[in-house]
DNA sequence: TGTACATCAGTGAACGCGCGTTCACTGATGTAC
DNA sequence: TGTACATCAGTGAACGCGCGTTCACTGATGTAC
């Protein structure tokens, strides 16, 4: 039965947001498409979001704070050991950006959002956080700014480089995510020397 | 004098197309705008190009070139110690994403890419060759791939990061160009713990 | 319990815009004889 | 040295398209009395 309202038409965008963003990447992201696929007039989302801007945003904010959850959800899960609960956060970052590669190009896109929106601010910085969090136990304290800075940009360039085949030579073939679990461990054991001491 | 042949079109449309990345990024470029620039009309650039994805891809190619010439430069200008001479192609590969925001950012955009022409293909791979060449130098041989895939993740990860403005935290409102210099060296002296190993 | 009214979500037609592509053309250049 | 012709670079008008935005509207929901 169709309601003249859609009941939760906001939810329903961001599903076909994802849809298109997956399928066609960010270039092919419309507002008309997107309420296409949401079953919707084109004028609709402008209610909810204002702009595509603002949908896409919101989308990623989302990613952030499902990104956040894995992360933390693989800390936890990692036992007492510092130097595990890191690991499995790098997994974990490494993980989100493969299994949600569309969120992950948009989430560091910042030509595409609008950081002045409270909700992808807080999510960000909440990423931002659980890396800090999960390197700080290492040292007992907080972890120094290079090393901080070292630990993200190796994860974050490890995966960008995987999404965007940069690193296809180095794979030769082999399955993605067999690669990814196989390299990035052995990526992150070799950081390791760089972090611990 | 205005000549009905243009003499170098071709650079011109490329410079144009420098021109438009620069200052609005990847999404706003198209053709007619790159043809506009050139002072050429809009069907100019087909015949050239074919269309924007391969003037894109000559772009980018040239850009991989120019780093690779960047990076080798400074390897040879670093003087005989190996380490050194990868501090200096890290260093060079941070550089050259900071002066060249538009290039870098699309040199790693692969839905924007034609990788089956020959020129981006090998202009990108002598990229990656520059990376391998100055750590196998200090193993005396071939480096491990964890290693190499680590070294690149980072210095790729540490640029991409800050071109996104996702390190502006970590910055906090230091100037942009001192703290990749500051930061990117203590990021390679940490790096350093686990290559050399 | 019923009525009036304000508010809000969503509609659909209309607009102007810049885009990529096509196509018949024109002017310049180079080559054959 | 001159002429004819082929080739190539660039022109400019025309096309159809999907887009974001605007706007007057309509239907549903909630609240005041």
């Amino acid at each position: 039965m169709h309601t003249y309202h859609h009941g939760d038409l906001r939810a329903a965008l961001l599903d076909a947001a994802a849809g298109i963003l997956q399928e066609k990447g960010i270039e092919g992201f419309s507002l008309r498409e997107c309420a296409r696929r949401a079953g919707t007039s084109h004028a609709a989302p402008a209610h909810h979001f204002g702009d595509a801007q603002g949908l896409l945003s919101e989308f990623a904010a989302s990613g952030f704070e499902r990104m956040v959850a894995m992360m933390r959800g693989a800390r936890t899960q990692a036992g007492p050991d510092a130097w595990e609960q890191l690991r499995a956060t790098g997994r974990a970052y490494i993980d989100f950006a493969l299994e949600n590669r569309a969120a992950f190009q948009l989430m560091f896109r910042a030509d595409r959002l609008d950081q002045g929106r409270p909700r992808l601010a807080q999510a960000s910085a909440a990423a931002f956080d659980e890396l800090r969090t999960a390197l700080a136990a290492l040292h007992g304290g907080r972890a120094p700014a290079p090393q901080l800075m070292l630990a993200w940009s190796a994860v974050h360039g490890f995966a960008t480089l995987l999404l965007e085949h940069a690193a296809d030579g180095m794979r030769q073939g082999q399955d993605m995510q067999a690669f990814s679990r196989e390299m990035g461990d052995a990526l992150l054991a070799q950081l390791k020397h760089s972090l611990a001491g």
